[in-house]
DNA sequence: ACTGCCTGTGTACAAGTGTTCACTAATGTG
DNA sequence: CACATTAGTGAACACTTGTACACAGGCAGT
């Protein structure tokens, strides 16, 4: 699995990668890869797995460093640069699966999504944040942030990893974006719409 | 190119693609690739440019039939959704090239995208609306729609071609997204910001 | 010490891959 | 009509690919 990742973060497409290719880099003779994955999507999907990880240890780090909620949003984004330089191949993955070829890993992703927005929802219900929105509204706002933030991904994995000029517009252009979400989230009115 | 798109558009991932195989495809003989590309990446970045003219239709269109302001979003999601429907590979060949491992494919979409959230802008400007935003910031409110609308296109193109709860399911959810940004667009005050 | 299990090895094969070269059929322009 | 250009052909090359098989070493637990 890491020599998958390797790879990946070589700049290959995960959908390229061919079981010699990858026992090739893990220094391992062709035919032990069978002996942990049928196939490249039963790799892939253990790869999800191991995502679904990482998103939730970037959660718990984001949790105990936002207390004051005035820089809630800046502090956040901060965070998610810094997991997503750090686990740069993973996420480079989880850029790529989502229009994958593997139906099975895309559903996976889309799920680790969904379970980020509705953690999000939960932790902005605790801190008595935009408490006038309906569940159903509070939902749709939490995914958009996480579509935001995960198509702002892109952008931090198509710059280079030690471009910090950039690295800075690409976080400074996502508070904004995250800024006007929660601008217009806190102006809905949840009855009329 | 049509057989490139059409073995995208039958689940293969452009990245994955082998000459041979484009060419079969293709109904011709592997050496005739060499004629009118040089390499795949090549033939991706054909794709881009015809990918700008199915995009270029798709605002020609919108900018026709969205004249009243107040069903425009909805208006606008709806043509887009259709377009998408009707484009399919080519939109799925977009959605892949995003995180795909050709840089010169992922910079082109990139770019396709700068230029339909300038033209936006612009539209809106000559609608009169948002009239109490900076450039800048009009700049990123257009941004934000444009990467909202294509997140939702790999939503889109997930689920069955013909599955019409779904596709407007999707619709809805997209709509409400953009009234979300563009509450939060009015709502902004570019002074303090 | 013996037995199973797990992981990795080596060899093998049929099929698929990118690219080359010299060739031919079709095309449109002078 | 003659000519140059373009698009497609077929054979050939040196690899690479996925997968199958029988086999070997190391590690538990009895």
């Amino acid at each position: 699995m890491s020599a998958a990742l390797a790879l990946v973060g070589k700049g290959r497409h995960f959908a390229s990668l061919g079981i010699r290719e990858v026992t090739r880099q893990a220094g391992v003779v062709p035919t032990s890869f069978y002996r942990h994955f049928r196939s490249m999507d039963d790799l892939g999907l253990q790869l999800v797995d191991e995502l679904g990880l990482v998103l939730r240890r970037m959660m718990r780090e984001a949790r105990a460093n936002v207390l004051q909620a005035d820089k809630l949003i800046e502090e956040s984004v901060g965070i998610f640069v810094a997991h997503a330089q750090a686990n740069r191949s993973f996420f480079l993955f989880m850029a790529q699966g989502l229009a994958g070829e593997s139906r099975a890993v895309q559903e996976g992703i889309r799920s680790e999504m969904r379970f980020f927005a509705s953690e999000l929802a939960n932790d902005l219900r605790r801190l008595r944040l935009m408490e006038h929105l309906s569940d159903a509204d509070m939902d749709v706002t939490c995914d958009l942030v996480v579509r935001t933030v995960a198509f702002s991904l892109t952008d931090l994995l198509s710059i280079s990893e030690d471009d910090d000029y950039q690295i800075g517009q690409v976080r400074k252009r996502t508070t904004r974006f995250l800024q006007m979400v929660f601008v217009g989230a806190a102006n809905w009115n949840s009855d009329s719409a």
